[in-house]
DNA sequence: GGCCAGGCCTCGC
DNA sequence: GCGAGGCATGGC
């Protein structure tokens, strides 16, 4: 087994895996953080001194992670470019530092965000599990010391739009998808017939993906969002549920300008935590 | 056991 | 264009 050590600023893996921003990454305990993302195990062990240790080789850590964990991009100065005024934000934004928006799989995203509309996030978790270990394929990891012992027995793929054969609308009632199970369904009929595709996006501006995303059935303004921002890494997006919602109305008299950050998605991201995990307020 | 959850669709106006 | 009602299921 290979591993890598990286130092890096402003990178939290245990807060990211609290965020709600991905249903597949999980604290194993006080210095270890598990993922299945890109079609691969990850483990991250937390040696201190803003030393990591990532369960991958130096060309994996190169080619997926970095971009995946949006390594290179510089929070510190967004997180200065904060309007000195916006009290709740400052604070969320030192309450939630080390949180950096991952740029997760597209699919992944749209199935994942379907799920997640008037669920719990550890629900969605539930769900977006047994959807991987119906259709993904089985994942072993391999690890050896600064890492520890996985959580489960078993670890699944997300699977792509390929891997999904044989599929039925009963397989997703099964999983616990309940009403979205035709979302899904859909979904998978936009990938499977190319209506839509990763470069369709990929390559889309962001009106344009908005105008996709919301095409489909059952993505509205807020799982659009969402995609955009988790999964095509658009951070102008700033998604509004009802936790959001909830704080606008009480800290910002109901409105609130987002529109004057370009990492507008970051913010959203640390009122979003701070919100949901710091129970004081 | 009742309430709420990272909302959206359909219908009626 | 906009508001109301309905929605399957899991966690707490």
């Amino acid at each position: 087994m290979s591993f890598v050590i990286k130092n890096i600023e402003c990178f939290d893996p245990i807060k990211i895996a609290e965020s709600g921003q991905a249903f597949r990454i999980h604290q194993i305990d006080d210095t270890h953080v598990e993922t299945v993302a890109l079609g691969k195990y990850l483990q991250i062990a937390i040696l201190g001194d803003n030393n990591y240790a990532f369960s991958c080789t130096e060309d994996e850590f190169n080619s997926l992670w970095s971009k995946y964990f949006d390594l290179t991009r510089d929070y510190k100065s967004i997180i200065a470019g904060i309007d000195p005024d916006d009290e709740y934000l400052k604070a969320a934004a030192i309450y939630g530092y080390g949180i950096r928006i991952l740029k997760q799989d597209i699919f992944e995203t749209i199935i994942s965000f379907i799920i997640s509309q008037r669920r719990s996030i550890p629900s969605i978790t539930t769900c977006v599990d047994r959807f991987c270990e119906k259709f993904g394929k089985k994942i072993t990891p391999k690890l050896s010391d600064p890492f520890v012992s996985p959580i489960k027995n078993e670890y699944y793929s997300f699977p792509t739009p390929k891997e999904l054969n044989n599929w039925s609308i009963k397989d997703f009632n099964d999983i616990g998808a309940g009403y979205r199970s035709e979302y899904i369904a859909s979904a998978i009929h936009d990938f499977q017939e190319e209506k839509l595709t990763y470069s369709l996006l990929e390559n889309a501006d962001d009106d344009k993906a908005y105008e996709l995303l919301t095409k489909m059935h059952g993505v509205g303004p807020k799982v659009a969002n969402c995609i955009m921002l988790f999964g095509l890494a658009r951070f102008t997006r700033f998604p509004i549920d009802v936790w959001m919602q909830r704080i606008i109305d009480r800290h910002y008299n109901g409105s609130y300008d987002y529109s004057i950050y370009k990492e507008a998605g970051i913010m959203q991201q640390f009122m979003f935590y701070y919100e949901r995990t710091e129970k004081t307020h």
